[in-house]
DNA sequence: TGTACATCAGTGAACGCGCGTTCACTGATGTAC
DNA sequence: TGTACATCAGTGAACGCGCGTTCACTGATGTAC
């Protein structure tokens, strides 16, 4: 199950079949619908574990920490390179434009994830109204997931740091200021 | 050729075949190979064409503006409801994941096409550095695209419009920051 | 103007292959007596 | 403790299907004489 939401972030949903995926966990495929009604229903399944580990990674990256600092946190852990070439990178940004043509099932999973990153964040933002956070976090998330995704597809290594270095800073930058009003 | 480069932003890379392109075309499979030395080849130019659209577009929105007020106009085109719908919807989003994926030449060509993109938006921060420029136009390009790719994904209508929502006015105020300073 | 020929975009059927799914079977495990 | 049986995860081969690609053929067009 681990294996089969790693292997879907790393090959893509269509381009991943059912066999790459019972061999990656070192079986072989006939014995896939003893545990799942379907490819479709791993995929969902799959992309609720990946956008669990990815919530748990946030939460682990702002550990003890609260408010500014925990935010602070999770956006450098969120825009490093490690996360950018690790094949368990954001299901949001791995899988981002094939979500967008999966059914209403699956989106709707992917869209549960998503406001759980909002949560996770717009709670760490208290000088904020709660509708006023959930807004910011909207688009503190919208960046990093652009600055992910454009830092993937490039061939450039280069640009492809520079782009995570930018949102970062910029976003550091964003967020001292919310703290600095409060 | 503009059909193909249409039918795989909205039916995605690896699930749009060569039959499904030239049926769209009016055509049988059978002629493609007249045209196209491979499905990887075609996906190549589709993507160098739908870039180059984007662009024309980009520009296009901009109309005989300049500086702030045509980067600002570009952002609200860039994330209106109207492109998030549209079929010819910008590629880096469209295509983002799979584009993670693809051969250095096709990631390649999508890198000239991001560049270009910032090439467009810096020439028109004119406050800033050549190099600041371009630093600034990375962070609003990962913005619009991070925004663009949830709006996408996301099953609920409301979130989605609110993701563009928020992102446009979050970089229309940094915008108008920048032409503040100046 | 009329005829013969070359060119080549497009057709339609076929190819080998890998996909998602099915199924008869195996063999280890646990339970009943 | 030993035997008989049920369960069920996993195997391996097969299925129909759609894919990318190939190819013999058609038929409209343009050129040469």
């Amino acid at each position: 199950m681990d294996t089969a939401a790693v292997e879907f972030r790393r090959g893509g949903i269509a381009t991943t079949g059912v066999a790459d995926v019972m061999a990656a966990a070192g079986l072989t495929q006939g014995g896939f619908y003893r545990h799942f009604e379907s490819k479709d229903a791993l995929v969902k399944e799959s992309l609720t574990n990946s956008l669990e580990a990815l919530l748990r990674t946030v939460e682990e990256s702002m550990g003890r920490r609260k408010g500014y600092n925990a935010v602070t946190a999770a956006i450098e852990e969120y825009l490093s390179l490690k996360h950018r070439d690790s094949p368990a990178c954001c299901p949001l940004v791995s899988l981002g434009s094939e979500l967008a043509r999966e059914n209403r099932d699956v989106r709707g999973t992917a869209t549960g994830g998503f406001n759980r990153l909002i949560d996770i964040i717009a709670q760490n933002l208290p000088s904020l109204s709660s509708a006023a956070a959930r807004k910011e976090a909207s688009v503190i998330l919208s960046t990093m997931i652009g600055a992910m995704t454009v830092a993937r597809l490039v061939s450039d290594a280069d640009l492809s740091a520079s782009v995570l270095t930018q949102a970062k800073k910029s976003l550091l930058e964003r967020v001292r200021q919310k703290q600095a009003v409060s």
